[in-house]
DNA sequence: TAAACATATCGCATTAAGACGATAATAAGG
DNA sequence: CCTTATTATCGTCTTAATGCGATATGTTTA
């Protein structure tokens, strides 16, 4: 009976994560709740973008968020989410090895950290 | 050149699990490899469509592919990818249950399903 | 209650994603 | 070679997502 939801829930958190700017959001959120306030001079968008993107993760349920005075406070939800992250980087970081394996290391990997 | 960081790679993998048809082939293609001949008449999109989607996958380094004849088969690249996916069903039922317990379970879950 | 803040939402422009039929590419069988 | 089978790619259309300025909403402070 919850299958559906649990289907239509799955599906909302990934496109909420398939979102570069919505994955940094929860890095700058990772340890410590911050208010709007805080997190608009960290990235180089608009307010009424931050505010949508902001909006889509708490919708997700990935993000809580509650008034304080006039500000309003977002932080994570469930921790779990970067457990989730965790995950998809070791899949990415297998994937590289992979390619090291066969041998074409050198001009990929060395361009690309950062 | 096709420098991929982990970053990257990590978006990429996000984006490729955030659509319902790519999740459903991820689904059929669990346990099994299947040619494209197979894949097809399961879902009712045309093949053109489903062929994008497929690559998409293969693209993310979600999927493997190889010839056999004229067919081209499919399958799992990395088991891993499923825990990612039970991971965020976990994370999807502990919403449900969350609001189970404050009680607002009915308006949600009643509009959800069908 | 007016002014100042902080944030959300609206309206619209631009870009990206998805769908599909048509066509190209490649291998197998005649 | 020529034909058929199988899959990928192209061109195009439609729809959804993103971004931003402007404006609305709500809260505090004077």
């Amino acid at each position: 009976m919850t299958e559906k939801s649990v289907l239509q829930l799955r599906a909302k958190i990934l496109v909420a994560l398939s979102d570069p700017i919505r994955l940094e959001l929860l890095d700058f959120l990772s340890g410590k709740e911050r208010c709007v306030c805080e997190i608009l001079p960290a990235f180089p968008r608009s307010q009424s973008t931050i505010s949508k993107h902001l909006n889509i993760l708490y919708e997700a349920d990935i993000l809580d968020r509650r008034m304080d005075g006039k500000r309003t406070i977002y932080s994570i939800k469930d921790p779990q989410i970067f457990e989730l992250i965790r995950l998809v980087d070791s899949i990415a970081f297998r994937q590289i090895s992979d390619l090291a394996e066969t041998g074409r290391i050198l001009e990929r990997s060395l361009n690309n950290r950062s």
